[in-house]
DNA sequence: TTAGTTGCAAAGGCTTTGCACGCGC
DNA sequence: GCGCGTGCAAAGCCTTTGCAACTAA
């Protein structure tokens, strides 16, 4: 997954002007916050926001990643059944492993190199423009 | 994907009766519905059934599918940001090609062969049951 | 200044749950 | 007859949308 590294305000701050979008207080806490890796859902990041924005609200977490989303800074990622999850966008094509008790989910890198993930054998005529891959278990915690 | 060959309503009535499960008339409708092959959502079911067993409700749908599901009689497909489809259960572990337009479902074998699809590079300590693969991209419809 | 964002409120879509009646076994 | 399953109603969760006040550029 390549190097993890804290992002600060400003780093947050380029990213979103780099991106044409306004640097605005919720959108740099939410970079922040998801810059320390790791994958959070919308609640979760609110309360996070929270701690330094109190008069932030649900909804303008909702619209902040969803701009973030659109702009590519973060990657949403929507398990079966449960509240979407996002974590900061990095250059790999690597898959999630998704935990079917706890929701925990973790990075796994692509387990057939590069590009076969992204081809199918038949595409039915679609058009294809990318590959969601998703392994269903039980985490270390949830298999007691 | 194999023969296609459509389900009579005893066909129905034998499966559930192999599951443990109590045929009913609901039941066997959804197993008919989806033994013609195809992908449908909860509501589409329900307009499908409903042409048969006029008194049938949406939250009946909703408790059918999932003791069908449970029953390892249709799978259940969960597309990123849509509602849930479902498909006749077949032994191949094949994926899917979802339209981001249209939300079309269509079947895909494995690009790579049997096993691989389910083994991760890593596991992470995960007990993996599943993976789950889906191509997003635009059907031959919704290109133009 | 002024267009893009936030905060607030309300609504919307999909799904689950509680309960009494009815039907499969 | 017993107990599961259905029909009906209500609630729940996640998410989107409308609008006025605000603020980044």
């Amino acid at each position: 997954m390549g190097v993890m590294e804290t992002l600060t305000a400003q780093d947050a701050a380029e990213r979103l002007k780099h991106a044409g979008l306004r640097s605005t207080a919720p959108r740099r806490a939410v970079i922040e916050a998801l810059g320390a890796g790791g994958h959070f859902d919308t609640a979760e990041l609110f309360e996070i926001v929270q701690r330094q924005l109190p008069d932030t609200t649900l909804q303008t977490m909702y619209v902040v990643l969803s701009a973030l989303t659109e702009a590519v800074i973060v990657r949403k990622i929507e398990p079966a059944g449960a509240a979407a999850h996002y974590e900061i966008r990095v250059g790999d094509n690597h898959h999630h492993l998704l935990c079917t008790s706890c929701g925990h989910i973790e990075d796994v890198a692509c387990a057939v190199g590069a590009a076969p993930c992204l081809t199918p054998s038949e595409h039915h005529d679609f058009d294809i423009h990318a590959a969601e891959v998703t392994f269903l278990g039980l985490c270390p915690n949830c298999r007691g």
